[in-house]
DNA sequence: TGCGGCGAAAATGTCAGACATTTAAATGTA
DNA sequence: TACATTTAAATGTCTGACATTTTCGCCGCA
């Protein structure tokens, strides 16, 4: 048993946790090609619908990206804020609704996260930025919309005010709370107005 | 072309984001089975190796789980908490890694981050984060300490102080903040001492 | 009648080989 | 030199088969 480490687990999921490694321990490097998947399945001495497998796995986490063709191949993926953005909100959301988070815990989170976001965004707050913010207030501020319309601004204006602390990492950890959050937002219609009066501080 | 709204993608891909989506929208639910592979791809119309790729996907992000054997196959996963966190770190530790993300850009988000938790940690403390948190100080201030030693009960102090705050959704967002920083971290010694001074104020 | 072993069935895991498709480099020609 | 064509390498997909694992139910036996 030449992997011992895992005893019983998958072939294609031991052979995703060697590729995995060998990037994260930075053995590859981002846009370097990975071997063919005919020699990959001759080193891992497994046939190639298993190698397959694995790598199907990594695409899924973006660690790589796959090009048909001549001299295509999997490339180490140099994982985008957006791609990442896109995994942080679908995780976030599955985690929210399916271990019965409350809305109160949420709503803390958030509440708590953006907090620490303020300082910054008013430091570097661009005129675009406080622009979004100010169109969104004066949208929430119309009488006749409705809840997910509501919502649905709620979640712009305050991406807004995320990014408006020019911190990417922050954007990044942030985006997939709050919109996360939005399904339950939707839910249950409060008086938020009192946004208004946090927001008139900047 | 049954599928217009994807023209240019991998069978696979387009599988995977179908069930994504039937899971993400509710119309399957925690602990629900699949169909078996052999219906889904007559479901589909497309070979099984393909709808395996699809699956190996999902199972890559803990959206679903396998299961051999009679009555085994594939179940819609309850994310848990700590697969949450895993993947969250591995996303957060490349992204950072790749993206020549600067160390003031992180240390800003992670004092921010941990700013926010600050309130409902000295709210919600238990004598057992205290007693952590000390216990870490007091290794943190002993002088033959190496850098990475250092770094790591760094580390397992913030996760007390965020787990303090005794909110689920935050230590979820901020584990894959702070672990992801500690190889950043462990290039990088600075003096942390003043840290004990905000932590003083509990 | 009750219980335990044993086989059948169902499902995933793995393999082998073949063909289709795409893409870029190499080649040939005007 | 420039452009069209060929060619080769790689992924994408299909078919079929076999291996392995796990559960259910049957049958025999005490």
């Amino acid at each position: 048993m030449e992997t011992a480490k895992t005893p019983k687990a998958d072939l294609s999921a031991q052979i995703a946790q060697a590729i995995r490694d060998a990037i994260v321990e930075g053995r590859m490097i981002t846009g370097e090609r990975l071997p063919s998947e005919a020699e990959l399945a001759e080193q891992f001495n497994v046939s190639r619908p298993t190698v397959r497998e694995a790598l199907k796995r990594l695409a899924a986490q973006s660690l790589i990206r796959t090009q048909r063709g001549a001299f295509g191949g999997a490339f180490v993926n140099r994982l985008s804020y957006e791609e990442a953005y896109g995994q942080q909100i679908t995780t976030s959301t599955l985690l929210l609704s399916m271990n019965g988070i409350s809305f109160e815990t949420a709503c803390e989170a958030r509440y708590a996260l953006e907090r620490a976001c303020t300082p910054l965004a008013a430091a570097r707050r661009t005129p675009d930025h406080l622009a979004t913010m100010r169109a969104e207030i004066h949208r929430q501020g119309q009488p006749g919309l409705s809840d997910e319309s509501f919502c649905a601004s709620d979640v712009t204006f305050h991406r807004a005010l995320v990014d408006a602390a020019g911190n990417p990492v922050l954007s990044y950890q942030l985006a997939g709370a709050v919109e996360a959050m939005q399904p339950l937002m939707n839910m249950i219609t409060f008086t938020a107005r009192s946004r208004e009066a946090i927001v008139a501080f900047h």
